[in-house]
Order: structure tokens, then sequence, then C-alpha cells
DNA sequence: ACAGATGATTTAAA
DNA sequence: TTTAAATCATCTGT
């Protein structure tokens, strides 16, 4: 489509340019048979036979061969193919077209001035860049949109993720290739073009002055017209690609609930480390692990940790915005928490191995510390009608892990992970409602992560 | 259709 | 870089 319109601008260009011989010839001849001398300054070799003497001869002789060419046209095809070919075999030619071609050079130069230097084009860079960003004119990276599909699973997008974007890639790749058949396509034909017209202007130059110079010039013309159209090209190939990617990978149109599963999990460390809901990046690790894995059953944490880093990001601050309306759930995830500690620490007694489960007992460190915050089992009794099987657990549990804890504290293993409750214990929110930021969050943390994992682990 | 829940993004601060 | 906070955009239950 747009090839011919180059093309046709293109022999547009090549006919001003033929125009342009024609002036000029018009002007050279007018100089010349104005009486001055084309010799002024020019390299014309002495015409064999004379030396220079006969300055007369010499200027009839151009005289003649301007009126030839002048007179070419209103002469029968015969008769100019004859005049030609004398034109051709003429002593003076090769010496006539040199400073044809230099004036014409001059002419063409003041008339076309500076404007044919082109500074690289900011918007045509902007496009390349982003083509290059989106992977579209990047290298080729695998090969159909198969191949792309599963580079993307593999490299790791979230497991529900990839099945989204397999979709995206398989219509970026789509993309991709039509924007390299057409890129190759109008190289092609911009390489074939340029070689008609450099044949046709070298065939040219036998009977007309151009010079290689010239011929240059007009090969960057035609580069200048294509890479136009090229830009085109790039401009529409931005276009689809943004669109498609609003479409598919504006993650706010594509939000997914987490699974059940997945919130219970997230739920269970966020209720269980109250205190200090700020997992460690091993916690993040695991977390999303677990989640990913009861998600479906592909495991790819790559994005799932960004998104654990999200949910608990909005779960503290909505948690801190409204304390009240999660404490049900928070005595239900505590509960939960307990009980799972209940087992943990009861084989823990049984086995009566002080050092394995060194459980932190969330359930009742994270007694997460409301304003008025009693007992939560107590307050779990409340709220939850049948909760009372809980309570006792409860309690139950409470006894036992504070045996658990006398015997970890006797052991004397470690600094009491007691402690460390203790100090959050009633005072995870400080009193402006923040979480005390005792030092970074995460080496808080993690030494937790590795007994206090004991229970949530169980918990699953 | 609506309100509330919720995951993601953005902005600013440490 | 991580986080809090505000905000957006969608999902979900009614």
């Amino acid at each position: 489509m747009s090839f011919s319109i180059c093309v046709a601008q293109c022999t547009d260009s090549l006919a001003a340019t033929m125009d342009d011989q024609a002036r000029i010839m018009q002007s050279i001849g007018g100089v010349s048979l104005a009486g001055h001398s084309v010799q002024g300054g020019m390299a014309l070799p002495p015409p064999h036979g004379h030396d220079g003497t006969d300055g007369d001869g010499r200027k009839q002789d151009i005289g003649d061969i301007l009126h030839q060419i002048m007179t070419i046209t209103d002469q029968s095809l015969d008769e100019a193919q004859a005049k030609k070919h004398g034109l051709n075999c003429h002593r003076m030619k090769p010496a006539l077209f040199s400073v044809l071609c230099e004036i014409k050079e001059k002419t063409g130069l003041s008339i076309r001035g500076a404007q044919e230097e082109d500074p690289p084009d900011p918007q045509l860079m902007r496009l390349d860049n982003m083509l290059l960003a989106e992977g579209v004119a990047g290298p080729e990276k695998g090969g159909g949109s198969a191949a792309a599909a599963a580079a993307a699973a593999a490299s790791g997008g979230a497991a529900d993720n990839s099945i989204e974007h397999s979709d995206y890639r398989a219509k970026l790749t789509q993309i991709r290739q039509i924007y390299h058949t057409e890129l190759e396509k109008y190289e092609q034909a911009c390489n074939e073009f340029t070689t008609h017209v450099m044949n046709l202007l070298r065939e040219q130059s036998r009977t007309r002055p151009i010079s290689p110079k010239e011929i240059e010039r007009m090969v960057g013309i035609i580069h200048r017209k294509f890479s136009s159209i090229q830009m085109q090209l790039k401009q529409s190939t931005c276009e689809a690609v943004m669109i498609l990617r609003s479409r598919f990978l504006d993650a706010r149109r594509k939000r997914r609930n987490f699974s059940k599963q997945a919130t219970e999990i997230l739920n269970e460390y966020f209720y269980s480390h109250l205190s200090n809901p700020y997992p460690s990046e091993e916690a993040k690790e695991e977390l999303a692990k677990k989640c990913s894995i009861t998600v479906s059953q592909v495991g790819s944490q790559g994005s799932f940790k960004l998104q654990v880093s999200n949910w608990f990001g909005n779960k503290r601050i909505r948690y801190k915005k409204n304390i009240g309306k999660f404490q049900e759930e928070a005595n239900l995830y505590a509960a939960k928490t307990a009980v799972n500690a209940a087992h943990a620490a009861a084989a823990a007694v049984q086995n009566s191995q002080a050092n394995s489960p060194t459980t932190p007992n969330s359930g009742s460190s994270g007694s997460f510390n409301l304003p008025n915050s009693g007992d939560m089992f107590l307050r779990m009794q409340s709220l939850n009608g049948d909760s009372y099987q809980g309570a006792q657990v409860g309690a139950n549990v409470q006894s036992q892990v504070d045996t658990l804890r006398h015997v970890i504290s006797q052991t004397a293993g470690y600094n009491d992970p007691l402690g460390r409750n203790t100090m959050y214990g009633p005072h995870g929110l400080s009193a402006n409602g923040g979480w005390q930021h005792a030092t970074t969050p995460s080496s808080v943390t993690s030494p937790t992560e590795g007994p206090g994992s004991v229970h949530s682990d169980t918990s699953n």
C-alpha cells in the first residue's frame, strides 16, 4: 500500500531532479552563449590536438554541443539517435559533463540547502525504545507463541497470571511477527527500489550529467522516504501493543480475589504475628509458596511474593484503621492457631523434647493489644456462640504452652522467646496505633520463623 | 444497582 | 528498598 505511495513520491523526486537538470542546462546554455568561458576555474582537460591556442574553436565546440542538446527534442528519433551518438563520442563530452555535474551540484545544494540533514527524530527514537521495551523490536526470543508462552510460564509469573499472560504473550507475538514481516518487506522493497534507481541513474549518467554524489543523495532521499513509512509501521505497532497491554495486563482490571485457603494462610500468619506482622523475606517466600500451592498446584512464587507483600500491607493498614471490625476474625484465627499450637505443644510435651517445638505460642502472645483487650479466649467465647469448646481448648493450650515454656526456659537453649512475646504482647500497637518498629521488622520476625512456623506449618 | 470487601498501584517518607 | 496511607478498580454478596 504505502509502498506505491513511496514509489510515487520517489519518482516525484526524480522528476524534480530532472526538472532541475533542465533548468541547469538552460542556465548553462545561457551562460555559455552569453560569451563567458566555462573554463574559468574549472578543470577542463585540454582538447587533444589543440594546445589551447584556439579558444574560439573550443567555444564554438561547446556552443555546438549545447545547441544540439537544446534542440534534441525537436528532432526525429533517428536523427536524435544519431546526434546523441555523435554527442557521446564527442571529445568534449566528458569535460562538459563534469562541468555540468559540478554546476548542478552547486545549484542543487543551494536549492535544497541544509534541510536534508535530518537529526535523529526524537519521536522515532521514542517509538524504538518502546518497541524494544515491549520486546517487539528486540532480539527474537523463542519461536512461536507457544514457545513465548512457555517462556513466560517458566520465567515465573504467578500461576494464575501466566494463564492470562499466555494469551497476552500470544497476541504480542502475533504483533511482533506482523511487525517483523512488514519491516522486512519494507526493507526489501527499499533495497530493490534503491538498486533500481541507482542502476537507472548510472545508466542515465552516460547520457546526462549525473554525479556519483547525486546518486548518493538520491539513495538518501529514498531511504528517508522508506524510513518515514517504517515510522508509521512502528507507530501503529506501538498503538496495538498499548491497546493489548491495557486490555490484558492492567492488573486492576483483572483483579482476582485470593482463594479461601490462601487468605486463610495469610490470615493465620497475620494474626499469629499480630504483634509484629512484618513477614521476613523468607517468611514471605514461604507464605507465597504455600499460598500458590493452595491456589493452584503450580508453584511459581515469583510475583506471588509481591502479592503477599501487598496483602500484608493492606491487611496492616486496614486492621489498624478499624481494629474493631477485625476482632472477630482475629479471635477466630487466634483460636485456630491456638488449637494448632495445642497439638504441637501436646506432642512436644508428650515427647518431652524441649528443643523441638519452641513454639512461641503466638496464639497467646497474639492476644492482640486492643485498648480494652481482655483474654482473647473469653472474648472469643462472647463473640462466637459455639466457641466454648475452643475456649476450653484454648485454656488447655494455655496451660500446656505454659508448661512448654517452662521446659524451654529450663533447657535455656535460647533467649527466652517469651521475652520477645511479652515485649510485644500487650503493646504491639503503640499508642498512636502504629506497630512498634523493633529494629528491622524482618530481623525480628525471621528468627521466629524457625520455631514459629512449627505451628503454622502444622496448621496446614 | 449498590455498598462493602479486596487486591493493586501510587506517593511520600524513612 | 520497604512501608504507610490514599486511592483506584474490580469483585462479591445483597
